[in-house]
DNA sequence: CCCTGTGAAGCAGTTCACAGCG
DNA sequence: CGCTGTGAACTGCTTCACAGGG
């Protein structure tokens, strides 16, 4: 099944997917590498090389299917079939991830929210209605989950984090500002958001010249 | 003001000034470089490397003076003054954001929300009555806010961006799936919660032998 | 003649390994 | 003797530039 792909192009991908997406519904049934690169903000060499590892299936002189090409990155990510996920978690951003649309409308649908305080397990939030943490390995086997989303205070994030790896899940997507340890056979991801802002912190303070950082390699 | 210090190195400093409050709060007074790594979640030679941009401050043979350097990094990213934040787009993601308590307590304080839609304006979300996107300049001006966050559907990301640029907004963070165009000497950062997760679903499907790419770099 | 696919060059970030200072 | 600071090697990503197919 297709060879390795570096990670740098890995991030990429979901960002040349949503410009496919866009392209697709305007008509368009072909696209070039220049075309592409500008809905996606980078340049068409990249592009191309990023589309390389993929396969060849651009036609010279033409450009690349839209459709054709959409369908191969889906493949790529595994978005063929649905990725059940649970969000552990209930307090702000628990509750706005639950509602946020975007997850399930790509092939992410939420089918399980879990928390730690038993005022919250019954609530009902979004059609879904919140399950105690301690039932998280039957929940997970149950729904055949396969990510999860901690979105807990940074203390509780590496017990939640074994609790998720114990019950199964196989990749975690974690918004607690903290370091977690997890199998190298689960993939992590972190979003920290007052990181972010930090981040911006120096290069405005330094009247930056550019973009702050790379969150153009991880989004 | 010190020298030019490289994106990766920037974009672990926060991480590294988390570790490093932590600490101090545990009441250590020096901390080595593999220890400090270890909090950290990467290894020595790079927390070395990293430090060594800020300046010398480490004493051989001993390690590095946890408040010294608390200070030292909070000066390079700029943490000595607030930061007045306003955020665009009151939905599920902005009201979510709004209670967060993240930002304020790392200083960058919510000092006003903003909405297109006059159903939501008027209504208070965590002490701060929503304004119309139309005042927006007047509220920047007012609050000398410096980052605007983006928590707007995707269609509207981009004239929210000119306005808040055009306000005199120094720094944007972006949650919105979309690609921004914004001047040069505004640093810009995306999170894209729908792209993360289809990061993971690479990494993923392969049985992934290491971590989901690079969401340390960016957070 | 246009646009892809890709070797090769260039660049940035990471890791190594050790000299040097306390 | 321990731990920092840093050249130097290495790795991986980006960009260039052009050969080659439609």
């Amino acid at each position: 099944m297709a060879r390795e792909i570096p990670d740098a192009t890995v991030a990429r991908l979901p960002i040349y997917r949503r410009s496919l997406v866009e392209l697709a519904s305007t008509g368009a049934e072909m696209v070039s590498s220049a075309a592409l690169a500008d809905l996606a903000g980078v340049n068409a060499a990249k592009v191309r090389k990023d589309l390389s590892y993929l396969g060849t299936y651009g036609v010279r002189g033409v450009g690349y299917d839209v459709k054709f090409l959409l369908r191969q990155i889906g493949d790529a990510l595994g978005l063929d079939i649905e990725t059940p996920v649970v969000i552990v978690g209930m307090g702000n951003l628990g509750q706005a991830l639950a509602h946020y649309g975007g997850f399930s409308s790509r092939g992410f649908p939420i089918v399980a929210l879990v928390d730690a305080s038993d005022a919250k397990v019954g609530e009902v939030v979004d059609g879904i209605t919140i399950s105690h943490i301690d039932d998280l390995a039957a929940i997970v086997d149950e729904h055949a989950i396969a990510v999860g989303i901690i979105a807990t205070p940074a203390e509780a994030a590496q017990a939640v984090a074994d609790a998720l790896v114990a019950a199964g899940v196989r990749s975690i997507l974690s918004f607690a500002p903290s370091v977690l340890h997890v199998p190298e056979t689960v993939p992590l991801r972190k979003v920290d958001l007052a990181t972010e802002l930090q981040i911006l912190g120096y290069y405005q303070q330094r009247e930056s010249p550019a973009e702050g950082g790379n969150t153009d390699k991880s989004a």
